[in-house]
DNA sequence: TCGCAATTTTACCATTTGGTAAAAGCACGA
DNA sequence: TCGTGCTTTTACCAAATGGTAAAATTGCGA
């Protein structure tokens, strides 16, 4: 009986059966499902596997504990999450690319509510897991990213202001649809608030940002 | 020996000796240290009678557990969070109303953190103690202001837009700086973003709801 | 089809955690 | 000063929880 459980190493060994693939996934979503409802230390391994359809000790099989869960889903977050970011196109007109990237914020919050509750879940508490990803894979892009507006400000492109603070207001706004949506639908009587969202924000920064 | 604890009622009851406000206020203060930092399930009795300096037993003395605490500091929250909105003066100019509300409640955010994280983390699973609290305090109290708001917009006073998703807005973009703190000072470098939020904040709304 | 390794289950454990019972201590008015 | 009732401590407990050992089972290449 050798004890050569596969472990997470987050793809560093390419020897992935067919059946590890689909468990590690399966424990993956359903872990995504129950930390983003009921942060980490609320989630507990008997409701991952239950969810998942796997036995505790077998889900123990598959990764090294309760954290190296919580910290396999946010390693492979923070690459989607930032994608729209990286994907503002430094030569394409200023105010376009803000808007197109305001709305794909939001588009996100909409089809990836738990995505965004798990990261905020992790900011909430001080970010205790995920402090050395804000350095080293946030922060360089945000740099990036503000002076590149900030650039487009100065050649009068768009109306001058603070861009990391820009940065943070849309993340602010586009977010809190998903983070606080149990606030949103009682205050929008259970309607969808996303419709309204899109056209708001549109205009929110449209004004914000003409010359 | 009478089994005649006090127990929270909020009060409810005028019978209130010096120690047992003292106990009480330390109990709470403590508490909202904990449940702000750690979340309701991440918290545990334990911590919070360390940190108010009484024993757990001592602390059940007082409340009727984990979850009465909780609910008495989002009831006892709930009041002052809202201040600000209620203290919009219908009779003003909607701008500088507007604006400074926007302030007041940025203000609130450097003031009261852990306050806002408290309700932050509540709101994230789900609001599961206090969704009756937003019916019945919060939802009127936005109808009104959004009424409000939506009347100085017909008047042209303001720029026509949804004033619920303006509220959102306001929300959204000053309490993040409380709330993602800890994603906050990683990108500002550790300097303090409040000073830099309050101008941007106010050329955003400025601009946004200018006629 | 055989044998070995990968996978899953069963049976546990130690710790943590919310909570209780009851004794002990203390304050303060009569 | 005494005693009554408010307050605090001591000693617990049952359930939940993250985790482990090892046996049982299954999949799969030779």
């Amino acid at each position: 009986m050798p004890d050569t459980a596969p472990q997470d190493q987050d793809d560093a060994t390419p020897r992935t059966s067919r059946i590890q693939q689909r468990n590690r996934a399966r424990i993956l979503e359903a872990a995504l499902d129950v930390f983003a409802r009921h942060g980490y230390r609320g989630a507990t391994l008997d409701q991952i596997a239950a969810q998942a359809g796997l036995s505790k000790p077998n889900i123990l099989y598959y990764f090294d504990g309760k954290e190296a869960i919580h910290v396999s889903l946010l390693n492979h977050l923070m690459d989607t999450w930032l994608a729209p970011m990286r994907e503002i196109d430094p030569a394409g007109d200023p105010l376009d690319e803000i808007l197109r990237y305001v709305h794909r914020k939001l588009e996100m919050s909409r089809e990836f509510p738990r995505e965004s509750r798990l990261f905020a879940n992790e900011i909430l508490q001080g970010a205790p897991r995920m402090r050395p990803h804000l350095e080293t894979g946030l922060k360089p892009l945000v740099d990036r990213t503000a002076a590149m507006i900030e650039g487009w400000m100065a050649a009068g492109l768009l109306a001058r202001t603070d861009p990391r603070h820009l940065i943070f207001s849309i993340w602010a706004t586009t977010q809190h649809y998903a983070d606080f949506e149990a606030q949103v639908s009682v205050l929008m009587d259970g309607e969808d608030g996303f419709e309204g969202a899109a056209r708001y924000l549109d205009r929110l920064y449209r004004r914000m940002l003409m010359p």
